[in-house]
Formats: C-alpha cells, structure tokens, sequence
DNA sequence: AAATAATACGAAAACGATATCGTAAAAATA
DNA sequence: TATTTTTACGATATCGTTTTCGTATTATTT
C-alpha cells in the first residue's frame, strides 16, 4: 500500500537514483523516462516520506509557534496569519502553549532543539524570566523570530506593535474624556509589552498633570482569582478611578464582569478602555473601546521574515524592530459624560 | 554545535549502538556504562534527531488536527484541549486550517499522506462534498478521528454533541418563551452536524403544532457578504420572525449587528438563540443565549482516542460514536416579553 | 575441569530519499 | 575515422538513529 521510491523503480524497471531525479526534474533525466515516473507515481500514489528527506538534507519544512494562551484573540489571529504564510511557502505549522509557564516553555523549547523545526515564532510566557533556553536555541542553529511578548537580549527579529504610544494615547483619551483619576490594569511585571503600555500611561499623565498613584497600577498575573481580588478590590473602594486601562483583554472582561455584578456603570462611573482583539468589542455592554492590535498581520510578517531568513541559509538574524501599528476604536465604555 | 550519536560515541571510546542503547536504558548494557553515557550525554547537551527515529521506527511523534477555521472559538477550544492530551502523551502538534475549502483540505490530507503524522483530528469543511481524500488516507496507515463536523460514510471514531436534542431545546426554548415564527440559520446543506441541528428544530415545531414555514430556513455559506443579504432580508420583510435559531456563532454575531444596524430590538422583537462558545456571550447588548457546546473536552476526547489507538497498534479503528452533551445557557436575548 | 549460560558490548543492516560519482552510449567535433 | 563532449542513467555513500545478530568475556552449572 505504501509506495517508496524503491518500488517504484521496481515497477519501472530502473533505478531508485533515475527515479528520485525523474521526480525532482533534474536535467539529468531524459523527457521520456520523467513521463513515465510521473505517471507511474501519480498511479501508483506515491508520496514522499517526509522524514526521509529532512534527514539527508537537514531541513523539516516545519517551523513551530509557541504562544502563552489560546484562550486569548491577539494570539488566535496571530496564529492564522503565520499559518497562511506557512501554508504558502508549503511549510507545516506547530503549535504549543506555555499557559504562560516558564517551564513549559523551557520544556518545549528543548524539545524544539534539534532540527525538529527549521524555525520558531515565539510570544514569551509571561513568567519567563530568563533567557538561556532561548539562546540555546539559536546556538544550536534555530532561528528564532519574536512577535508581540519579546525579548529584548536576543539578538533577532523582533515584531511589536507601538506599545508605548498606545499606552500614550489610551490614556489620553481616556483625559481628554474626563477622567482625572486613571487605574492601570498590569498583565505581567515580566513582560517588555506591559511595561512599554505602562510608560505611555503614565507619559500620558505626566502630560496631563495628572499625579501618578502607585496604588492605581494594579499588577495582575496569571492567576484568575487574584486577578478578580484585586480589580474587585480596586472597584469596591469609597473612591474608584474615573478611568480604567486595562493592558490586555481578559482584564477588561474581567472588569466588565465585576462592573455587572456591582452594579457599576460603566462609562458613567467608570470609563474603560482595553488592548483587545474581540470580535464582539462592539456588541458588548456597552460596546468597548479598543486599542486593537494588528494581530493577522503581526503573525504574517514573522512568519514572513522567519521564511526571508530561511532561505537566505544565513545563520544569524540581523537585530530588527519591526513595528506595525495598532489602532484605537472608539466605542462607548469612554463615551464622555457629562 | 550539534552532537549526535557517533559524536558521543568517539567521546566516549565506545560503540554507537552501545550509547544508543545506553540511552534508551537497554538491558544489555552495564549500568556502569550507563551511567558514563548519561553524564557525558546531558555535558555535551545530546537530543536525538527525531527525524533519524522517525525513519527507522516509521512513527512521527506527531499528530495533525485539521480545522475549517481559526476565528471560530469552538475550534479554538477544541485545539486547546487536543493540544494538552498531545502534550501529555509527548506528542507534537501541527495545525491546518482548510478555509472551509474542500480544495484546500484535500491539499492538506495529501500533504499528511506519507507518515508525516502518525494520526489526524479533523472537522470537515463545509464545502466537502466527497470522501476519497479521507478514504485514501486511513487506507495509507494514517487513523483519523472526527470531531464536530464529522464524515459519517468513514469507519472511525466521532466525537459529536447532542446537536439533534439540542436543536429540538433551542427550538422548544424559543417557543416557551412566546415565539411561533422561528427562523433557522443554516451554515452548510453539507454538514451534518447542520442538518441534525436542523431536525431539532423541526421536530420542535412539529411538536408544538407550528407549521413549517421553508422561507423561515435560512441557508447561509462562507460568502459573508450573501450570509448579511440573505439575513438582511430576513430582518427587513414587513413581516420578520419573532425568534430566529443560528446554528453557528458567526450567524448570531451577524444578526446582532444587522439589529443593530436596523434598531430592531432583542428579544422585543425577536428573540435570539445559537450554537456558539464565544465568552462574552454574557456581556453582550442583550445578553446571547446559548447552546455551548463541551468544545474543550470534546478535543481532548478525541485526542484521547486517538493516542489510545495508536497505544495499541491496531490498525482499524471502530466505529464509535461518542456524544458529549452541550449546554443550554439562558440569558435575555430570549427573555419572554409580555 | 568441562560445558553451559549470562553479561556486555560491537558490527552492520536497516528506514527512504538525495546527491555525488562513475560510465555506457550517443552526438558532436576534429 | 578518431577523439572529445554530451546525454542519460546506475551504483553507492550518506543523513542519525534503532535493532538484530554475533561474539568475547565472565559467571554458573554439572
């Protein structure tokens, strides 16, 4: 049932060799016998082993993306545009989720490490806090490219969206709405994107003259019923903020939630703005204004560049900061009131 | 950089196969001898070639899942939970998206032909229309298992929801709380998941002595554009259904907006329900009433199966039908107006 | 002590495709 | 016609493992 290359130069009555070139239409192979392997393999249904091949040359023809979560639309969206590039350069797509674990990521990433992939995309989890395992993987010959969570001491291709003015501009709209008394909604003290959507806010307030309150920087993480604690905690005070920022999706939803449930209106009581890639921000209540991300076209281009550098069959990816700029929604969870 | 087998060998002053087996802790060898190559295995920072023990052993250490496509939370959540059993078994993942194309996923099953993979999850696409590709593959050695959007004319496993029940409840839902003109949006004539859905709601009707309108079944596809038509036009008569039954998420999402678009008011107007897993259907102007369907676990379960068969090294897979049931979940875009 | 069994290792053949040679036969040139 | 070149193909090594055998050494049994 299974037919290599051996039967079919059996069948054909020549070489395995005359076979193999007849199929990859070396010069070496008269027009003739070509037609006759070719239509011999397309009847006989022959379909190369892959692993054979990646064997002798070394190459998979598969690159992996690692991502924290897929429970989040930023990464989903990311995930598809790598695999439409992926599919288009007949190139096979892993996928792995840390769950924003450290070990797991070290643990995929070992397994990663000899030449099962040709590259890899990576969105770091967000308690990775060191980077031996990253470097290990390129010293062992796979590329790495970086999009949306990356890390900065290696020395690659990174994709990222214009946090810093994003943070800027969020929080400027939510000013220029009336807030005077803005909360950040923190994701992670780990990761590059937090901190640079956090220097825009707090930029923003600057600006504004708006004093900075350390208590309104609420740092969340992974754990969902810490994360509820503190927001809930931060929303039940005699003096919640006019305003909140929340760095990624998950938190607003979660704010949205705590703001049902206690009868919180938001944007009269609390305007809210989010990071966010929900295809429902408009039809929630109220609709959400949204910084959103250009998710598609963040996981095109890595993978994009991961190809570019593939098949230059260079060793080392020149450092390189793409940026790709997200836009603001305006809904109405900032509409002003008066 | 890379070290192999030989490479370790020479290091060691011992024979390839004696460290091949060494690591794999064969009884042949010495402890003494295995505990040399341990050491210098894990110095050296040793991983095996997996392509090299694909070849010999004719096993991938991988598993493809094939789905329609990736904006659609219940194939997201079904990756997930097939993605943790495939980590748990040290599996790889590789993921394939078809458009809903039947092109395109008879490229992709070609592609998984040849040992690439030692098993598929697959969803059908919508548009599949034959079953040769699925045929050829099983044939070749490759088991697939369904999941959702199953292909009932393969011998294999399939994991499915109660979608007939539950059609009939979200049928009989609508008609308690006061609708007696209820629209069914179709998402493919091909998919039988569709058709069982469809069947609940006839057999809903039926029961409650509604008559069948044909008008009232609303076949939409893949074409977005022809899917706002055909529901525009639903919702823009002088005579609109007072409950409409969307078999899909995106065919909810689609009416949201065009009642929006149109200030026809849910569920004053007309009342909503559908298939859908999306996580903010209790934060959305109304609130969506849902059918969710166990997403996570019915990924998992057939993850499960799969590696299950594989354990065991048969070659045929029986026919199974694994139900897991979905939920019913009631919120207001079907609350009773008076 | 002689025969047998157990232990610990090495040599070599796979797995399937590719690429480097080598070489007949045919074609082109001298 | 004699020589060189081209064309078209085959034999074989190779990629890095695993696994089957074969075998030398030691241990056990009679």
């Amino acid at each position: 049932m299974k037919i290599n290359l051996k039967d079919l130069a059996k069948e054909l009555g020549i070489s395995v060799s005359t076979v193999s070139k007849a199929l990859r239409d070396s010069y070496e192979i008269g027009e003739e016998t070509k037609k006759r392997v070719l239509a011999k393999a397309t009847e006989l249904g022959y379909t190369p082993n892959p692993y054979a091949g990646f064997l002798r040359n070394n190459k998979s023809k598969t690159i992996a993306i690692v991502v924290p979560e897929l429970t989040n639309n930023y990464f989903i969206q990311a995930i598809s545009g790598a695999e439409e590039i992926a599919q288009e350069n007949n190139y096979h797509l892993l996928i792995y989720t840390t769950n924003d674990s450290f070990e797991k990521e070290k643990s995929i990433i070992k397994h990663l490490m000899n030449g099962r992939v040709d590259g890899v995309l990576l969105s770091v989890s967000s308690t990775t806090s060191s980077y031996e395992h990253l470097n290990e993987l390129t010293q062992n010959g796979v590329p790495i490219i970086f999009f949306d969570r990356i890390c900065h001491e290696i020395e690659t291709a990174k994709i990222t969206t214009n946090d810093f003015a994003c943070g800027f501009i969020a929080t400027e709209h939510l000013i220029k709405n009336g807030c005077r008394d803005i909360a950040y909604l923190s994701v992670s003290e780990y990761l590059s994107i937090d901190s640079k959507r956090k220097q825009g806010y707090l930029e923003a307030l600057n600006k504004y003259d708006i004093k900075i309150e350390e208590s309104r920087i609420i740092n969340c993480g992974i754990d969902d019923k810490m994360n509820t604690q503190k927001i809930k905690k931060l929303l039940s005070s005699n003096k919640i903020p006019d305003g909140i920022f929340a760095s990624v999706e998950r938190l607003a939803l979660k704010v949205y939630h705590i703001c049902n449930a206690a009868n919180i209106s938001i944007p009269e009581s609390v305007k809210v703005i989010s990071f966010s890639n929900l295809r429902t921000a408009d039809l929630l209540c109220p609709s959400l204004t949204t910084i959103t991300q250009p998710a598609y076209e963040m996981g095109k281009e890595a993978a994009k560049i991961l190809f570019k550098h593939l098949s230059k069959r260079k060793n080392i990816i020149l450092n390189e900061n793409i940026v790709i700029n997200s836009v603001l929604t305006i809904r109405n969870s900032t509409k002003k009131t008066s």
